[in-house]
DNA sequence: GTGAAAGCGCTAACAG
DNA sequence: CTGTTAGCGCTTTCAC
């Protein structure tokens, strides 16, 4: 591979001017700058880019820490970093951490602040003390979806209100109708569901209704999770007319317990879920659910790092008087698909 | 963050020594080993990954490129390949190509045999014209999923026998009585799924029927896709008592048109697929599929490139006398779940 | 066993 | 506008 340097002397001009061209800074003049261009063309060079971190002091990637690649929601918001990321110039490496904090800390050891410039983080259980040393370390970490706005972690963040998707899923399951509602917690108690919950139990509280007496179970976030809940819960209460789930893929699983009780969906019981994965779309019936700016959170998530990689010297978070950055998306809204209608009496 | 160089000034001696200690070569005195040791461990010091790169002319990065994360094989395949290559001390970077062939051209250009030291290609729709070059700049590149084993790509590649993979499919079926069997294949005529098909007509001409007269339809390799096709086939050719898919997801589909047309699975309507996705073990009824050995394949592909990239003296491809290196892997094998069953007489 | 020195390919002042 | 000069942090002969 041919270095700037031939690429100089090919030109006849310095190395120091091949870079001028190449990162159009500091003026060169037009002819030389053609023979620059020949040169590189000919010779067919591309920059070494672990030469130009070194020098420069910034490596050109991105770390993504998540836990797992099981939940679909995973892989597609990692395609929405990695678009944003080659919009900018980065490249993305994964770090897959399996949910343990000691594999992903082995990564943040290795990568942040070297051959990473910066890490996200998409709920890859780490520990937090892990994400403030590497902060130290100078490599800028960004949350990438905090649930509960109003309650920053102390680290930079993108947050989406999940308390208001939780609200809008309420909401509309008590506009159809329905009164007895079921709930599927797709975490553990006061997990990282805690504020879908929240806002459901809100909004029923404002209907009237005592949304903390509704039967709640609480269950691993997976499709079996969700089959496991809600057969549990429907059995338990024969008479509930409704499943409010803080999960797509809970919510799914939910929709097949139903089918294997004997019961129709949305006729016998309507479900409702939050996220908008792509599954929920390709389900029979497709699922209602609140759907989350997953697109927008990513960008938002590499703005925001990019942001605090460029900037240290507000520190590596950003932080105002009020602590660190927190880029807050726009709301989650309602997709209303085949998986809830009018409550039923059975 | 502190450099070698300032870990040796700690331990008093010279930064060729803790290179030593740090990589286990050039052998080190017990005692100073340990005050190097300390020293390390007291300045918290990490190797700048770059600059290591810079200085040995190879980086400890690995690119994976894959055409989209929609496809839920991609994910769990790039799981198994980040898995494989954290065991072997690389760093995973994913190329997401979109399918546009422009877009993988530049990956390539910018990084390989820069950032990464090798490519690993999972149909990503790329020119192989822009592989070869890419192999020409000393960046081997390894092909993931070969389908036809006995018909070798002319670059390296891990190969897994999908014919084999559709006379299983087929034979499972005509084991069960099937003798109506319409095929989905979710590729073009003669295009990446074509093996598949091949295995699938053999087995059936090996049964005394003529395979190439079952009905075929060619057809996106979605769900949709699948829905759309088991449809059409199913109005067109009320006879049929199984499906034969070339992939899990439009096999998905094909369930899913099945119901609508008010066929029950496996009961009126037999349905197989080939990968065993995740998926495939959640649908309801479960999937019967042909698995092929993703974890296998993705752990033969790292070991292949990282050979070959280690050992470039025998041409990037590792050329035997025979052309570029081929691994095949174990044999796909049966997977029985609920979605088949005996052939019935509607 | 340990140190000295050169250099990987590139960038970034600063001179001219 | 272009060339000169130092490194960036690490590895690697090769002496001692």
């Amino acid at each position: 591979m041919p270095t700037l340097n031939e690429v100089a002397l090919h030109a006849g001009v310095t190395p120091a001017t091949v870079s001028n061209v190449l990162r159009k800074k500091g003026r060169v003049g037009a002819e030389t700058r053609q023979r620059v261009l020949e040169a590189i063309a000919q010779l067919g060079y591309r920059p070494h880019l672990p030469a130009r971190a070194l020098a420069e002091g910034r490596a050109p990637t991105i770390a993504l820490m998540v836990s797992s690649i099981a939940n679909p929601f995973y892989p597609e918001f990692a395609l929405a970093v990695e678009n944003a990321l080659r919009r900018k110039g980065q490249f993305l490496i994964i770090c897959n951490t399996d949910g343990d904090p000691q594999t992903g800390r082995a990564y943040l050891d290795q990568i942040a602040g070297t051959l990473s410039e910066g890490v996200l983080v998409m709920n890859a259980n780490l520990d937090f003390e892990d994400l403030r040393t590497t902060e130290l370390r100078g490599a800028p970490v960004v949350l990438c979806m905090w649930e509960r706005p109003l309650d920053p972690p102390g680290l930079p963040c993108v947050a989406v209100d999940f308390r208001l998707a939780g609200e809008l899923a309420a909401q509309h399951l008590l506009s159809q109708g329905h009164r007895r509602i079921g709930a599927i917690v797709g975490s553990k108690v006061y997990g990282i569901h805690a504020a879908r919950y929240d806002g459901f139990v809100d909004a029923m509280q404002a209907a009237g209704l005592d949304g903390a007496a509704a039967p709640v179970v609480y269950a691993p976030d997976t499709t079996q999770g969700g089959y496991a809940a809600a057969r549990d819960l429907l059995k338990a209460h024969p008479d509930l007319t409704a499943l409010f789930t803080t999960n797509d893929l809970p919510a799914l699983g939910a929709m097949q317990a139903a089918a294997d009780l004997g019961l129709e969906v949305p006729r016998d019981l309507s479900v409702i879920g939050i996220t908008d994965i792509q599954l929920a779309r390709e389900s029979r019936p497709g699922l209602t659910t609140v759907a989350v700016p997953t697109v927008e959170a990513a960008e938002l998530a590499v703005e925001l790092l990019l942001e605090l990689v460029e900037a240290p010297e507000n520190g590596a978070r950003g932080d105002g008087p009020g602590g660190a950055r927190v880029c807050v998306t726009s709301k989650p809204r309602l997709v209303v698909r085949g998986s809830t209608g009018e409550a039923s009496t059975r």
